[in-house]
DNA sequence: GCCCCAAACAACGA
DNA sequence: CTCGTTGTTTGGGG
């Protein structure tokens, strides 16, 4: 559910509530979503202190004064809770007590995935000074036959857009989805590039305005065209839906195909 | 260009015209289309007589008296040809040569395959006893969501039929080349196994009528869909073209999807 | 709304 | 009308 915007938001919030507290235990509930035991957890994480939670792609990064770090991706339908008892929490799979709350990781699905100290990815991440139009370029070259949306929503490629966002990215853009990727002109693709980074600043200020303290859940309401509450979008142009690489897509009449 | 059909033609006529003749050289102006070098093939067949041309899937086999096979493949335009002189025949790739003539195999786009002692293929040809009913079954739900017609041109699957034949036999049994292999019932599932056997082998007279000792060049003026030269398939539909599995198609609105 | 794998399909070259 | 290789898309499952 949350893409990037969401847990930009939910990495300020987490860090504001929970940065300086010490870690008391760990527990984790579901041993396969996790690469390490919960054993390997305690002794790595017992007595650290938060330092902060930061985003990278569509992950949350928990990292410790020690040095430790957990990664967590949330996969479809994955929550952070803080809670002041376990009980109540369903479908937990990663609790970590502090002096007198909890953090939880929970998902119905049993979808989400837990890594000790993740392995730093060489894609760059797209809110990222190394995410560059130059090194868009050079990509949408090397994938030139790939469509547009696809394209972006390739986490091997450019890490953190998912398939709500990118449809606002090249409805702003006004590109079409099925355009393929070599085929942008290059001032499209600057477009592009600005749209990519300009609708994904703008939706972290847009969901701090309606939820200033969220840790959970999505916030869609301010979607242009991936929305379904919407029949036009901004321009008075009505919203279509349809598959692109089995995806549910959002756009208008306005996007070129290239 | 040849598919099954013409090469089980070409097979027998070059049978009649070659047979007993004893190879007195060989060479190879291709090296790079044949498996093994000018002197290899030297060293193994001059001084063998001819046994035998015959078709294998859609590759020709010549079998000789000391055992040795060669293997051609034709690929979209190879041609054979039997010449008292070599010079006239362009884009040669190997030729035979008996006492005072020439077996020459050569192809425009330098594609056909040269292979001395071919191994055995294991999957069965479409005019072979191995290619049973029964067979045809397991394969269609060993690949339930391939379209039909892709099914049937892929040698993996059955050897010998290709993308004139494939729409020729799908006609016959009304059965629409975009059908799922995994979704036709049992009846026409035996219907379709009837057809393969019966176009093939009914086509293998129809050109024998028009060409009696054809050994290149294809004939197919008699084909009931796949033909430029028609606008209506013989019981008075008329015949579509599209493109399936990116291969030219002819069919018509008589064939069901399944 | 996510990611993974296998299988099918498309694009290109020889 | 052919085949092989590579990359992309699809479909099913967790």
């Amino acid at each position: 559910m949350p893409e990037l915007p969401d847990l930009e938001v939910y990495a300020g919030n987490l860090t504001k509530q929970l940065s300086q507290k010490e870690v008391a235990d760990v527990f984790v509930f579901a041993e396969d979503k996790c690469n390490a035991s919960q054993e390997k957890l305690q002794q790595s994480l017992i007595s650290a202190r938060v330092d902060s939670f930061r985003r990278s792609g569509k992950e949350m990064h928990i990292n410790f004064s020690n040095g430790q770090k957990i990664g967590i991706h949330l996969m479809l339908m994955g929550r952070f809770d803080i809670v002041s008892d376990l009980e109540p929490v369903p479908f937990k799979l990663l609790a970590i007590r502090f002096a007198k709350q909890y953090l939880t990781v929970s998902d119905p699905k049993i979808w989400a995935k837990i890594t000790l100290n993740p392995v730093e990815s060489k894609v760059p991440d797209a809110l990222s000074a190394d995410f560059t139009p130059s090194y868009l370029v050079t990509k949408l070259m090397e994938k030139k036959t790939k469509q547009i949306k696809a394209f972006l929503i390739d986490q091997s490629i450019v890490r953190g857009i998912g398939n709500a966002y990118v449809d606002e990215i090249l409805w702003e853009a006004k590109i079409s989805p099925e355009s393929k990727a070599g085929k942008l002109p290059s001032d499209v693709v600057n477009c592009l590039h600005h749209s990519i980074c300009h609708v994904l600043q703008r939706s972290v200020k847009e969901i701090l305005a309606i939820n200033p303290d969220i840790i959970n859940g999505e916030i869609r309401e301010f979607m242009r065209v991936h929305n379904k509450n919407r029949q036009h979008c901004p321009n008075g142009f009505p919203i279509k839906v349809s598959k692109i690489t089995s995806k549910t897509t959002y756009y208008t009449d306005e996007q070129r195909i290239f």
